[in-house]
DNA sequence: CTGAAAGCGCTAACAT
DNA sequence: ATGTTAGCGCTTTCAG
């Protein structure tokens, strides 16, 4: 393994200048700045991050909490994209990405003390229990964090406009002339809270009565409970026009129910999803469902959190709201 | 941050014995050992990765390289299953993943600089295009490495059985009385190669006939290739009976086309995809498919980068099959 | 059983 | 314009 000393004996030259010349920078001739980038390259000089990073104390180095209860976050196309659109943006930075987890090497390390023993310079935190003490103490932590869809105090967040979403769906049901709307909402957290109370708001403002047998628990991205919350909607005496599920992929579970019932969609029942996966727009009838950007949301928590890491001073720890927009698909009926 | 030295000075010992303690291991006194242990805890003692990496040569890092021409590698649940399996049985080990990229940091770095660059112990190489002469530089490297569903010469690597594979779905569709069978087949790769090779072979055996326009170039999970296809299929003057398509997604693209004909499946035309994607199961009717164990894949390779990494002298750097299995959904009708 | 000391590869004052 | 030097935090011989 080449390293600086080894360009500077070949240079006949001090590892000092070695390193200057290296970082293109200061006071060196230029004549010999480029003579020893030129040795560097052809002696096929890499760089050792490691022991940059223990002088610098900067690995350029973001850590990824990425976990979920079903430990299947990676499998869904929603948290994909995001990790993609973070790799991505990351990688434009100079920045890698390692999963942060509960290291299993000598001692079981927490969050925080992982992304410690790896120097990580920021960490992005989505798709995780943020109610785990573990995840608590990380965004507690001097190190700097965003958090995706979640909210804390003083913490750089990045979150879908979900008032913004469930009020546009609603809006163009009440449009649609449906009166009876049922919502199947997902796990109890700040984001479902947000959806529904916008979804009162919403049915209030546009005289809808909500009836309470049409609000039910559900959880995210589970299709089976989606699909259990469907068959009770479906057996109550007045059934709802419409169901709106807690995302694109849960639904899924609501549609093989309601076919079991041998109901159409939208004839018999109308159903609206959320988060707009690609799936939306192949499947046929194409989903109605609020198309949640992901991709953005990646790249802004990405920027965000680099500009926290590069200029601590003068960046704001504030929340960013992405807002979506609504895909007219074809399972929503006309009722007027 | 606490250190080494400070704990040492707590307790009035050296570094070296504290060093010691830490690893539990050698000729310490073991009261003394574990007295420096519950200091070093209480006073939050986290040890410092590049360090230790600095003078071990040991990262206990391990890179992913994940990247496709599509740069969508990570939004396809197959994919993403194998990286969630990668990711956990890594954590499992002690490891940690990190992804390489192209670096843009001060200047470009190929896979393999940037691996060095991260000292990282050993690298995963999936979903990427196995010609690219950065991938061979990598492979070709000290650095040991796995390869997922692709080959090298003397690399390590875990690959479906796609023989088997394709084979099972022919006499599967022998079985059930199909004679004109089409085959869209994906990017020519290695794999392709093998299952094409696989599917003559196959129906040479059931003594079916191919029609040579019933073999089509298709590409992998890329449903609007899918689709083309289709649609030459079926404006062929002898329709196939069936069609088989490179995998479950890009099948969606089948689907729709089909149904643009005013097809019902598989009343009027059979279908069969490869991959077995959680969908698969999801959509109705189920699609007749070939379930790949991503998971296991993920989880294979890993174990064998690990132990390349732990024990090179006794582990091969050979090739290790990961069989599926057929899952027989509705889209095959049967013409018996 | 415990400690001293060298050094992993690099950066960044501070000299010259 | 170039060189000297002192570490960064840790491991690991080798002494004591």
């Amino acid at each position: 393994m080449v390293k600086i000393k080894d360009i500077a004996e070949r240079c006949g030259l001090s590892i000092a200048s070695v390193s200057k010349a290296l970082h293109g920078e200061s006071d060196l001739n230029p004549e010999t700045a480029k003579r020893i980038r030129e040795i560097a390259a052809e002696m096929g000089y890499i760089p050792n991050a490691s022991a940059r990073l223990l002088k610098t104390k900067r690995s350029y180095n973001i850590g990824v909490l990425f976990v979920d209860e079903t430990s299947s976050g990676l499998e869904h196309e929603y948290f994909s994209a995001i990790l993609n659109s973070i790799k991505d943006e990351a990688e434009k930075h100079g920045y890698d990405i390692t999963f942060i987890s509960h290291h299993f090497g000598h001692d079981h390390l927490s969050f925080y003390e992982h992304a410690k023993y790896r120097n990580m310079d920021g960490v992005i935190i989505a798709s995780v229990d943020f109610r785990d003490p573990e995840v608590v103490q990380l965004v507690d932590s001097e190190i700097p964090t965003v958090t995706i869809d979640y909210e804390f105090n003083d913490v750089a967040s990045v979150v879908s406009d979900n008032v913004q979403g469930v009020k546009d769906i609603v809006n163009y049901l009440a449009e649609m002339g449906h009166k009876r709307i049922a919502f199947i909402t997902g796990d109890d957290t700040s984001v479902t809270q947000k959806r529904v109370a916008s979804f009162y708001k919403t049915c209030a403002e546009n005289a809808i009565e909500v009836n309470d047998e049409y609000v039910k628990k559900g959880r995210y991205h589970i299709p089976k409970i989606s699909g259990e919350a469907t068959r009770e909607l479906l057996s109550l005496k007045e059934r709802p026009t419409v169901i709106m599920y807690p995302d694109d992929y849960s639904l899924l579970g609501g549609i093989t129910e309601i076919e079991k019932h041998g109901l159409r969609i939208p004839e018999d029942i109308s159903i609206v999803g959320y988060d707009g996966i690609k799936l939306s727009r192949l499947l046929r009838p194409i989903i109605t469902t609020y198309v949640q950007n992901s991709t953005e949301k990646g790249i802004t928590a990405t920027k965000k959190l680099i500009s926290l890491i590069e200029n601590p001073k003068i960046t704001l720890a504030d929340r960013t709201l992405v807002s979506g927009r609504l895909q007219q698909g074809e399972t929503v009926r006309s009722l007027k």
